[in-house]
DNA sequence: GTAGGGTTAG
């Protein structure tokens, strides 16, 4: 935003004018200087070329000095008031500072009101040490000042203070208002603290607060971060009288959660009763329909948003990226990425990260390369793709690269999904050892999708010692996951070692351990047609079986080979349907092939993680067809897992 | 006389 040009401080007499005016003066004075950093008035961090430093600052403040000893005295504390407001709009606290430093000489630096402004202003500039000190120092405390401060840590952190103050209100005689509820509830959901958000949620209902959209936002909000979705929606239900905001944080609370199809049911609701969607409503819905992979719904909230006048809101086209990029879509994403106005970090992420997810690692690199050369932001999103992109393409040198001058150039601490980029990456190149020191070196825990990485190169390249030491950790943090004991089974099938096979399959029947059933689905002409392993439930079963076998003997043709080392997992399914491997994505791409247009794009989505045949299988099929097949995995949401999937009905 | 909530990448 371009400074105002009003050159010199004016000196006049400011009792009789209004505050607008005081306020109006404090602008020109202070702000108006062309010597004034902008950046000291924005959001963005201290320009590291050190265009404040304090020479310039020196020559800045005068004067408003000037202005404090000449005009001041005898001033209303509605002035004051105003002044502080100028400081807290524009996020200035050096000025601020002076401020208080000239109230403390008037001897109203503990005036009730006044201070309780400039806790504000501290808080706002992010000084909760000076807004505290102070705060400590006021003798009359009310709810007011409490609230400010408890927000000033709900905003900034450490969010436990928000909390600790929270409690000793209560021992100060004071009842939290409808107010406070937001703020503290915020701190609660940044900490994912349950307990404390449902003790704090008695006393909303105690206090009568429930029915409070302010406070019910904040109460589902805080219930979706928590992960309990169900909670929040039993807040939204006993609210009669809602905005989009409350909308809104709903279907938030379904999309983080892992229920992007009721959050997109939620939203024809929201239509429903007469709200119309904003932003925040077509960000959530968009990125829900992404996460489900309904490119139809997708195109249609597409084309709403259109329609509503958000075609050049960005906030908007970065959703659309995101969704068609995951639903495999890239050049449209591109082509709508390439149209924003303004590429933030979270745009190049959603773009970088799609091309790195379809196996695009030069597209995702070179892309890279084009954020670097603009000079955007870089995060640790952004090197979870680009890392990504080097696994998928098995681009080993140009991964520890990435690595190490993610660490050194840009001073990011390397996170869990970083590491399992890099597992993946060294142990798909057959460096299963670097892996696994790799691993030990990490400064995280190494959760489960790293032991996972580990487990799975092992299979590739046939590691049983490194294989059982990754299914023993994968076991402590997973003991249910039926998957990992197959695999490993399959390794000692693989290395012939039938005792372990038997040993494993018997642990198996021992804990009660089932295996997931493996659930893809494919959208055709607007429907959804979903397939279990060894299905033959759909109607068109006959003729998908006939095409996947007329495939088969193409493939032997083009010389491909089945594996036999997935007996643990297959063979039964096989020997139903006369050892043609019905794996559930193979019957969806047999399906989408008798179903649509020579040359059509097929997009699978799959509920857990393809195995190495099918795989390969794939890659003759696509080869064979001349189509391009692409697989989603969407085994983050359990949901599916649970038999919700059967043929036709997911919709 | 001062104050409040939601959304975006793997």
């Amino acid at each position: 935003m371009p400074l105002p040009s009003v050159a010199k401080p004016r000196r006049i007499s400011l009792l009789s004018e209004s505050q607008h005016t005081a306020s109006s003066l404090i602008d020109s004075t202070i702000f108006a200087s062309s010597s004034f950093p902008q950046t000291q008035f924005s959001n963005h961090p201290p320009n590291p070329q050190g265009h404040h430093n304090s020479k310039r600052q020196a020559l800045t403040f005068p004067p408003f000095k000037r202005l404090v000893g000449q005009c001041f005295h005898g001033a209303p504390a509605s002035y004051y008031a105003s002044l502080i407001q100028s400081c807290i709009t524009r996020k200035a606290i050096k000025p601020g500072k002076q401020l208080h430093s000239h109230l403390c000489q008037m001897g109203l630096g503990f005036n009730t009101f006044l201070a309780t402004k400039l806790v504000n202003m501290y808080c706002v500039c992010g000084s909760l040490w000076n807004a505290h000190h102070l705060f400590d120092r006021i003798p009359k405390r009310n709810l007011f000042l409490w609230n400010v401060l408890i927000r000033g840590y709900a905003w900034n952190g450490p969010y436990e203070v928000a909390i600790a103050l929270y409690n000793q209100m209560f021992d100060c005689g004071l009842v939290p208002d409808r107010y406070t509820f937001p703020f503290v509830l915020k701190a609660c959901s940044a900490l994912s603290a349950i307990e404390v958000g449902r003790k704090i949620h008695e006393r909303v209902v105690y206090t009568m607060c429930e029915t409070d959209v302010y406070v019910g936002a904040a109460l589902i909000d805080m219930y979706a971060k928590c992960c309990c979705p169900q909670s929040a929606r039993r807040v939204f239900d006993k609210i009669e009288e809602r905005d989009a905001v409350l909308w809104n944080s709903m279907l938030a609370a379904y999309t983080q959660n892992g229920h992007p199809d009721e959050s997109l049911a939620l939203c024809s609701e929201m239509v429903l009763a007469g709200l119309r969607p904003t932003e925040a409503t077509l960000v959530t819905v968009i990125s829900a329909s992404a996460d489900i992979v309904a490119l139809p719904a997708g195109k249609e909230l597409h084309g709403f948003s259109l329609r509503n006048g958000f075609e050049s809101n960005d906030k908007v086209k970065t959703a659309l990226v995101d969704m068609y990029a995951k639903s495999g879509s890239v050049k449209v994403a591109r082509t709508l990425f390439e149209r924003l106005g303004e590429k933030r970090v979270v745009s190049w992420n959603a773009m970088i990260t799609g091309y790195a997810m379809h196996g695009y690692a030069a597209e995702a690199l070179d892309l890279f390369e084009k954020m670097k050369g603009g000079g955007a932001v870089t995060d640790h999103i952004t090197f979870v793709g680009v890392l990504g992109a080097c696994s998928r393409g098995g681009l080993l040198d140009k991964g520890l690269m990435f690595f190490d001058f993610m660490v050194r150039e840009y001073h990011i601490e390397p996170t869990v999904q970083h590491y399992t980029c890099m597992v993946d990456l060294l142990g798909h190149c057959g460096q299963l050892n670097k892996a696994y020191n790799l691993i030990k070196e990490m400064k995280v825990m190494p959760d489960s999708g790293v032991w996972g990485a580990l487990l799975n190169s092992c299979k590739i390249h046939g590691h049983v010692e490194l294989a059982e030491l990754a299914v023993e950790k994968l076991m402590e943090l997973e003991p249910d996951e039926a998957g990992h004991y197959v695999i490993l089974s399959n390794i000692y099938a693989q290395a012939g070692m039938w005792e372990g096979v038997a040993r494993l399959r018997k642990l198996m029947i021992d804990k009660g351990i089932k295996k997931s059933i493996a659930c893809s689905w494919i959208e055709v002409r607007n429907k959804v047609h979903a397939f279990l392993s060894g299905d033959t439930s759909h109607p068109n079963s006959a003729a998908i079986y006939a095409e996947l076998k007329r495939l088969g003997g193409l493939m032997a043709e083009a010389g491909y080979v089945p594996s036999t080392d997935s007996v643990f997992h297959d063979v039964e399914d096989d020997e139903k349907t006369n050892m043609v491997c019905s794996h559930s994505e193979r019957l969806a791409i047999a399906f989408g092939l008798i179903s649509t247009e020579p040359g059509t794009r097929l997009l699978i989505t799959k509920n857990l993680r393809i195995c190495e045949d099918c795989h390969i299988a794939i890659k003759f099929i696509s080869k064979i067809t001349e189509r391009e097949i692409t697989i989603r995995d969407v085994n983050r949401y359990h949901h599916f897992k649970d038999g919700l999937c059967s043929c036709g009905d997911y919709w």
